[in-house]
DNA sequence: CGGTTATCTAGACAGCGACAAGATTCCTTC
DNA sequence: GAAGGAATCTTGTCGCTGTCTAGATAACCG
């Protein structure tokens, strides 16, 4: 905010802002590195020193999104209905950081085998699984894993494209949605 | 394929099948008109004369994309199992199309209000609908439709995205992830 | 204080999307 | 069959973009 003189001070931070406040708006397709040089008050090529590469910037926001989602998760772990939650938690995060959400699954924007990314991503993944396992019957759990990953990121999904109206609360939307999954006799 | 002369004789098609061909390797970001039209064998400006605009040709792929799937729906109304066949058919369209069902949903890359667009999204949106009304107890089957459609567009978005292994027949696995939903007790 | 390193600037280049003006061909209508 | 209008394509141009380079500035650390 102050006069700055040569040294940002923070440009890695305010550059990762900038694109997130553009992709939230525009959507990613929006970004250009010589306009977020421009907001953050730096020459042009400034930013790329950070992030290297338009992708590589892409990169990073994926990988703090999977951090945060990890975040997110993580407290619904535990916690009764367990598995309904974790949805639950999967779709506010998609909610609360629209941009983020949006990268994450774009490959096609990202350095994809950048190793940060693939750590994130399995991290994640990994905190999916566990939350099937408490209600999985046994034998095989992976289509019942697919199955709560495909409705909460086919919700989330479809809620932040527009597809979904947007007059209820999204998590209390899920919640009656989800009601439909494992509802198997007892 | 002949020796041409000024006029290519279906740049129309042309355009669209060597967009679906980059898409379909590199994602919707590596597209640009000047290949598309190098590609074509025309100068850089004849693409834009058949779609106006880079966002009217995608506009033009996601709406022949919601035509292509709403024929696939429509050859799954009527079977029986019919909630499970449509989501299957979903599916199996987002695999068998996957520049266009990558398209379709990114709005931000479309003209997004296209009248011709917004009416093939509705039309394919009906059938889902019509398709859910069949299991659906009646009172509200808003919940009931957001799960249906939820889970199979999340199941074709990460099938897609590579975040499903590949090793099995999708539309076998999307049979068995969708056991899990509507499997009331009776 | 001196040197190394991180950060940022400035300039250049090819490629891009979009626009305008003109050339060529098709197609209808007389 | 000719004329004229419409559709199609070319050519040239503009500002913008991402990326690369070399150089300037500042921070850090012994």
């Amino acid at each position: 905010m102050t006069e700055r003189s040569y040294h940002h001070g923070d440009l890695h931070r305010a550059v990762l802002d900038a694109a997130l406040d553009v992709i939230g708006t525009d959507g990613p397709a929006a970004i250009s590195m010589r306009d977020l040089a421009r907001r953050a008050g730096v020459s042009h090529a400034a930013p790329a020193h950070h992030f290297g590469d338009k992708s590589g910037l892409l990169t990073a926001i994926a990988v703090d999104g999977f951090s945060l989602l990890a975040e997110y998760l993580t407290k619904a772990v535990g916690r009764p209905d367990e598995l309904r939650e974790l949805g639950v938690a999967y779709v506010r995060f998609a909610i609360d950081h629209p941009a983020h959400f949006e990268v994450m699954f774009r490959r096609d924007l990202c350095h994809d085998d950048a190793p940060e990314l693939v750590a994130a991503r399995e991290r994640t993944a990994g905190l999916l699984r566990g939350g099937v396992d408490t209600v999985a019957t046994g034998d095989d759990s992976r289509p019942a894993v697919l199955a709560a990953w495909s409705l909460a990121h086919g919700f989330a999904t479809l809620w932040q494209g527009g597809s979904i109206e947007r007059d209820a609360d999204p998590a209390e939307s899920f919640r009656a949605v989800s009601r439909h999954l494992f509802t198997r006799p007892d």
